[in-house]
Parts: C-alpha cells; structure tokens; sequence
DNA sequence: TGCATGTTTGGAATGATTACAAACAACAGC
DNA sequence: GCTGTTGTTTGTAATCATTCCAAACATGCA
C-alpha cells in the first residue's frame, strides 16, 4: 500500500484552489478510494482517526470547491445524500436497492459525450440504472 | 379546458390503492401536467385553492404511494428535492442551471430499455444531463 | 510587524422529508 | 342503526443532510 500523495498539491493549486492540509487530506482520501461513492459524512469519519479536528463544514466546503474547479464529480442518486468520487470523466453507475451501494458500470453510450441536444447545452451527461447488484441477488438466492 | 377526471379513480384501484377524494385530485393535478416535473410543495400550493385542507404530509404519503404502486416516476435530478411525474415510461430529461426546470429530452438510448447489466438486475433507468435550456441561452444572448 | 485575503471551525439555521398519534372515513357484520 | 376493523388523513414534532454565519486562523506581502 503505497502512499502517492505526490501530485495532489500541484493538482489542487493548479486549479486556482489553495493547497491546504485539509484539503490534500480529503483530496487523497477520494484518491485511495476511486471506485467508490462516499458521503461527505464517510469521509468526515474516514478522517475522524488522524485529524480528529477537521470539521464537517470543512469538508463540505472542500467538496463543493472541488466540484466548483472541475476536480470532483458529485452523484445525486440516491435523493437522500450526495456521493462525491475523484473523477470527471463521465460514466455509469448502478444504485443497488438492498445494499445501497453505487457500482460504476462500463457500458458504451452513444449521449455520454454529447455537447448539445436539441439546441441546449449540455455540460454534464448522467447515466444511471437502480436495481440490485450480484452480491445482494447471491445473498437473495442463497437465504 | 375539458376535466377529464374519468378513469382516474379507476386507475388507481387498478393498483390496489383506495381511490380517496386526496388521491384522485393529487393525480389528476399531475395527468393536467404530464410534461411537468413538479415538487410535493408545487403540488401542495397548486391544491390549495381548491382544497385548503389538504395536507403536505397527505401530498407526501400519495406520492410515495404512486411511487410504490409504479405510477408515477420520483426523479432525484437536483438533489435538493423530489421532482414527480404522472408516467412510468423510461426517458431522458435536462436541468437548465440557469431557471432550474427539467426538461423532457426525446432522444435515442439504447439502454433505456435494459432489465439487466453485466449480470446486475436493472429496474430503472435514468439518463439526464445538466445544461442550459433554449430560452435561457436566448435570454443570455440579448441581454 | 501589520494588513489583506482566503480558509477553517463550531454552532445555529434551513429545508425537504418522515415519524407519530389522534381523528376520520368506508365498510362489513350484527 | 350501532360497532369493530382497516386504511387514510392530518398537524405537529422530529430527523437529517446541508448551508449560513461570525469569529478565529493561516499565509503571504507591504
Ligand atoms: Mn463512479
Ligand atoms: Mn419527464
Ligand atoms: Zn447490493
Ligand atoms: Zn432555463
């Protein structure tokens, strides 16, 4: 388990955004975490162990900026909370109902990298299917 | 302007769910605006002229219950609130960030009809992008 | 050293939605 | 017509994610 923080200070200032403690804390702990979907109270309590005094505020400060400079991709599934993942690059994703889990699903998509459509501008693509993933439906057949 | 009440009641019972007076006018608001993309607290507001004594909580508890019954769609597009629709027919929309309506987008999808995803079971699926609508574009442009 | 600017912090506020318990309505059996 | 049962509606209180706010901090620069 390697840690490679290097690079994080130079992609946070390169977006104009103060590299502070704070925020290269947040921004490698969606790094070590890429395939997943966290909350803003995960990774608050991800962080709770090695800096017991960054506040709630302040990561939720830091996802929006993150957002805002183009750094974060912020998934409004589930209705309840958003989920916040280290990418841009557009893709889909499955919302499992028993487990609650958002899954990234390779898949082709003619629209995800669409600039228009029908005359309005278009600049995000979301693309997402709710139903339940193979662990869940294992779990199901199993009982 | 022709009320078209009938088959309301019967639409409802169909589901198994008691066509109460509540019930019939809340989806009877929503069969009057297909193509809109409405909040409980727009429903709410409309009813109020005619039925000052209908609650939010009802408003809530029949929409959830239309959900549950598969006649009505919930789209968590904005993340800040629910936006409910008289349809169950799968399609795309746009969020103009600009007015923040949700627009219907008729497009092709291949994936629109999918039931099932690299072995996943898929029982919705939503497409949309975030953008700016025409009117606004327009609106921009000549200011 | 002192100031200006941007960031962090905790606590209070907000706003959508749900939980809850009491009042109601519809209906079947007596 | 009463009575019990069941599901629905209602208002209020509670929940929970997120934002607001003002004070404390940090950083870099005159
Ligand atoms: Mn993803
Ligand atoms: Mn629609
Ligand atoms: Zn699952
Ligand atoms: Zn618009």
């Amino acid at each position: 388990m390697i840690t490679n923080n290097s690079g994080l200070k130079e992609v946070i200032a390169s977006r104009g955004l103060k590299p502070t403690a704070q925020r290269i804390i947040i921004l490698d702990h969606l790094a070590r975490n890429m395939k997943k979907h966290l909350t803003a109270e995960q990774i608050h309590g991800a962080m709770r162990k090695k800096t017991p005094m960054l506040s709630l505020t302040t990561v939720y400060n830091t996802l929006n900026s993150f957002v805002d400079a183009g750094l974060v991709t912020a998934l409004t599934i589930t209705g309840t909370e958003v989920r916040y993942e280290y990418t841009t690059v557009s893709h889909h994703h499955l919302l499992c109902k028993h487990c609650g889990r958002i899954i990234d699903i390779e898949i082709q998509c003619p629209n995800a990298e669409r600039k228009s459509i029908n005359g309005y501008r278009v600049d995000e693509v979301h693309g997402y299917f709710k139903g339940v993933c193979r662990d869940c439906m294992n779990k199901e057949h199993n009982q």
